[in-house]
DNA sequence: ACCAAACTAGACCGATCGGTCTACTTTGTT
DNA sequence: AACAAAGTAGACCGATCGGTCTAGTTTGGT
């Protein structure tokens, strides 16, 4: 998992991971038929994991819907400060880089995503159904766009080597679209 | 670039690369030292020809800035489609793949991405000169949010294999952030 | 104690990677 | 016409890629 979030799937070669684990090859594919398999079941734990923190953080009780979605947010931040930039999502790392190589990884990346989506859709109504937010717009659309948004400011992020994106995108958000009505 | 861009870099091979340009291997290395030297090569003619046009569109005196950048950004959407989402952008796929392993890629798409940016600004600013725009938003950090939002959204619609990230995108931009004071 | 199944171990495989090398052809200058 | 420089052509290189194979070891059931 941290080998391909930080050098990706291509640069990631299987003898880098097998010596990193201390596995010898013939374990490896005893478990697993390939570096492809391999990949979706990196992708298949990192998402169980990150779904069921989103799950926790998005239905806590003790803050407003909003408040719970700045929450989740800002310790996105706060992990990519810790990592100095170098590791971003990598759900979206993957997607941008092997979306027109390897279809089946893509359409499992695809799922996440608008599982991603969904959750962050639920919150968003939750919070205009506690007036917190204008009705006025599909909680769906405004999901995507916060999605988009977050996966790009990572992205930016990266490739600056700094937190910048990531804050300006989170004070822009916070002080235009997520705005009481 | 073509290559790049559907494939990415690690993935596309010189071979490849030769084989497309029907140029063999003597040439290549007569002209370029490296494959790093010819991927800055190959982000430099595309950066070149995309500010241009960059350039050109952000300064349409008979558009107000704010459709002038509507205007881009719609035009962005179209290639997109065109390309049934295989191919997003350049910089940005470059940017997600080696920032973390290749600094001097990285660098250069770095200092890129910020002249983007600085183009949006500019663009900003004369929608708050003009009327168009509320000045209470810091012109670089909404700029900022744009093209962290644009690359985020062309991510998602290559993983997503749709332009709806995109659509999604730029229907709130306009509706919330972009909109008149 | 025995044995089959599960698992470990890493040498090895062909393909491909980025890059080098030498021999050859074309071009521009005088 | 002569010649040096520029450019072409692709065989070839070691390293590394993902993946296979065989031989050995550990484990659990009986």
């Amino acid at each position: 998992m941290q080998l391909f979030a930080t050098q990706g799937y291509n640069a990631t070669g299987l003898d880098a991971v097998l010596k990193q684990a201390a596995v010898p090859k013939g374990s490896f594919y005893h478990f697993f038929g390939s570096k492809e398999e391999f990949g979706l079941a990196v992708i298949e734990e990192f998402s169980g994991r990150f779904l069921a923190r989103l799950d926790v953080l998005l239905s806590d009780p003790t803050l407003t819907p909003l408040d719970r979605l700045r929450g989740f947010l800002e310790r996105g931040e706060a992990q990519l400060a810790q990592h100095q930039c170098t590791v971003g999502c990598l759900i979206g790392d993957l997607g941008q880089e092997l979306a027109a190589n390897n279809e089946r990884l893509r359409a499992r990346l695809d799922e996440i995503m608008r599982s991603w989506r969904g959750r962050f859709a639920a919150c968003i109504q939750e919070a205009q159904q506690a007036g917190e937010l204008s009705a006025a717009f599909d909680p769906e659309v405004m999901a995507g766009f916060i999605l988009s948004g977050w996966e790009g400011a990572v992205l930016t992020a990266k490739v600056m080597k700094s937190t910048q994106p990531v804050r300006d995108f989170l004070a822009t958000l916070f002080a235009t679209v997520l705005t009481k009505p």
